[in-house]
Order: C-alpha cells, then sequence, then structure tokens
DNA sequence: GTCTATACCCAGATAGAC
DNA sequence: GTCTATCTGGGTATAGAC
C-alpha cells in the first residue's frame, strides 16, 4: 500500500464532477433520454475524452447510484443524529418532500422514476436501483420498530413510502404543488395518531 | 355527409391493430424505447408501410392516448351501472389494482408510468396523457359526492389516487404483488370507514 | 395498401495523435 | 488526460415500384 504513481491528475475530480451532472440529467431527463453528449458538453469535456473516465453508458448509471447510496446514508444518518425521537426522525422523511417540491413537481421522485424506467428497460442495474428504495425502508422501519411497532414495522415503512411515491407521481402528473402539502399534512397527522396512541397488538 | 368513397380495405382495422399492439408496448417497454420496427414486426408490418398509416410516432403516441381515454371511459360508465352503490362503485377501483396485479407487479401503472416518461421528456402530450388521471380523478370524486362529501370529494379523489400509484411503484420496484394486496386490504378498510362515518364539516 | 430501398441523423463506442 | 476523427448500429422518416 506504499504511495502509487496513480495519483492522476484531477480524473478523480472529473469523475465525481461527470458522475453528479449524469445524477442531475438522469434525474431530469431520465437515463435513455440522456446522451454522452449531453453530459459532456454539460462537463466541458469532448465526447473522446469522455470515455477516458467511463467505459460505457452503463458504467455511468453504476456509478450514479452509487452516488444516491452514499448521498443517501448520509443524509438518514444527519436525521439520525439530528432528530431526538423516532416520530421527529420520520418527520424529516416527510417534509422532505415539502423541500424538493419544486422539483418533484417537475420531475417526480428521483428513486421512483428511476426504478419505473429501468423496469420499462429491463436494465440489469434495476435491482441495484431499488436498493435505494430499500435504504429508507430500512431506516424507516428502524423507527418504527423504536415507536413500539415491532412486529409491522416494516409493513409501515412500506405504506409510507407507497404513500410517498403516489404524492410524486400525481404531483408530478397534475403540476401541481399545493397537493404534495395537503397530503404531507394528513401524513403528519397519521404519523401523530401512530406514535402517541399505545400501539395495539395488530395495529395499522 | 353522402357515403364517400373513402372506405379503403381494412386500414381501420389495420391502424386499430397497430394503436392496440403500440398501447401495449409503450406500456411494457415505455414510448421511447419501443421503436417503429417493433411495433411493426409485432404487427407483421413492413416497417415502410408502417408510415402509410402513421406519419409519425407522436401520432401513435396520440391514438395510443386516444384509445386508453376510450377504453377508460368504458370501464368506469361500466362500474357505474353494475355496482349499486357509490362504495362498491369506489370498490371497484380499488379492485382493479388486485385484478392487474402481475402487470402492476412486472410494468407499473400504465397512466402513472406513462405520465412521467412524458413528463422527463418534455414531451407535448404530456397534458393530454395526464388526462387519463383526470379521467378517475372526477369520476371517483363524484362517488364521494354521492357518498356524502361534497367539500371534499376532489380531495378524497386524489387521495385515493396516490395511494394506488404508490402501491403500483413500489410493487413494481420491490417486485411484490403481496403488498398491493396488502395496501389493498388498508384502502377497503378506509373507504368502509369513511362510507359508514357520518362526514363530518371538515372530514379527512 | 403493401412492399423494398434508402436517406439521414444521432446514439454509443473506438483509435490514435497530441 | 485531452483532443479530433471515425466506425457501427439503430432510430425516424421518405421515395417510389408494385
Amino acid at each position: 500500500m506504499i504511495a502509487e504513481h496513480t495519483a492522476p491528475n484531477d480524473s478523480g475530480n472529473t469523475r465525481s464532477r461527470i458522475t453528479e451532472i449524469a445524477d442531475q440529467l438522469f434525474y431530469e431527463r431520465g437515463y435513455e433520454h440522456t446522451s454522452f453528449a449531453d453530459i459532456a458538453s454539460a462537463v466541458n469535456l469532448s465526447r473522446g475524452n469522455f470515455y477516458y473516465h467511463f467505459k460505457t453508458k452503463d458504467d455511468i448509471l453504476d456509478a450514479v447510484i452509487e452516488r444516491r447510496m452514499h448521498k443517501t446514508r448520509g443524509m438518514l444518518e444527519g436525521w439520525e443524529t439530528e432528530a431526538p425521537t423516532p416520530a421527529a426522525r420520520v418527520s424529516r422523511f416527510i417534509h422532505m418532500m415539502v423541500m424538493n417540491g419544486p422539483k418533484i413537481r417537475q420531475h417526480g421522485c428521483p428513486v421512483g422514476t428511476l426504478c419505473a424506467e429501468l423496469s420499462k428497460l429491463e436494465h440489469p442495474a434495476q435491482p441495484k436501483a431499488s436498493l435505494l428504495f430499500t435504504l429508507f425502508r430500512d431506516w424507516l422501519a428502524r423507527q418504527f420498530v423504536q415507536m413500539g411497532y415491532p412486529r409491522n414495522a416494516d409493513a409501515l415503512a412500506m405504506h409510507l413510502l407507497a404513500r410517498s411515491q403516489g404524492i410524486a407521481t400525481l404531483a408530478n402528473a397534475f403540476n401541481d404543488e399545493g397537493f404534495i402539502h395537503q397530503e404531507v399534512e394528513q401524513l403528519l397527522k397519521w404519523l401523530h395518531d401512530i406514535s402517541t396512541s399505545t400501539p395495539a397488538t395488530g395495529e395499522c
């Protein structure tokens, strides 16, 4: 593990710049509809040079998914440390939809739309993309366990995830950000109810 | 309006056959990822002849959306006449997810995924595709009005639509049909609750 | 109405000079 | 590491014979 001579100029930076731009473009325009040329021009690279950093388009997708995994993990850890109670932490998740309201209205949920697209393409990376959902799912389930719902924590997590996805889909289809607020209110009420009521044996 | 000589052999049939196949392929593979060659070969037509029936790909999309509008209207009218109460009619809507479970698991909701894709493409037909949602939205709202919720019938309709979309998205992402059943149970309970309880002034 | 042939463009991907 | 030039394939779309 001696310092190798593999410390290229700023290829690491270039690579992450490409990944960052690709992440954004895949979200805004979709994976298939984003071309190498789109990404290259956004990063100010020639198409030829592009292939020095990524051999195939699938490689870029892989890097983008990994980047999203990393960012998501960081966000969840942040909520974990910032918010004192499980209910407050889940509330952070719900509020995320309000914070990202304008982008959701324009492009839907980054995770949901990517999974849907890769599913239609029968793309090999589809299972990997679904792991982004799993990240949220498991994190939410842990919160519900701490809230006193060990038996159906996963069902509650999936329920909340589904509600969020539906909100994003319709807010996007109808170009209606107000709908997000409207539904978030209901979700917060739902969260309040289950976090204050005594968990019944087979609740929810 | 005298009978014109525009009654070509079976071009009407060919056209509707193309539209039917395109409808299916757009659902299964997505709009952009479906090529003329895909459709033509599925209909057993040469690519050249294809253009006799549709000038551009957008024209096919238009025809597909109109076909879906037509079919949806027919389905909703069917539920309207078959089911005696508004609650029973909404229940038909909810059960549709169970009936289409396998396809939803594989390809998501036909309406939701089309709207999401067209949104990313910034395709001119996106608003037209959203009208498919509007069809369900208005129909559901009418049922909730009849159920005694004139004030927030539309909010209830949107809520139910969103729940359905979320269920479809996650069932697809996790390839999990059981999740549909699980959530449909909850939706039926929700429907039962609001259809039997006395509507409060600002309920739900 | 149906076909073959083909124009045209843009995508992903490669070669090789600098 | 970056560039230009280029290959190859597939996509939409057209022309014109039958």
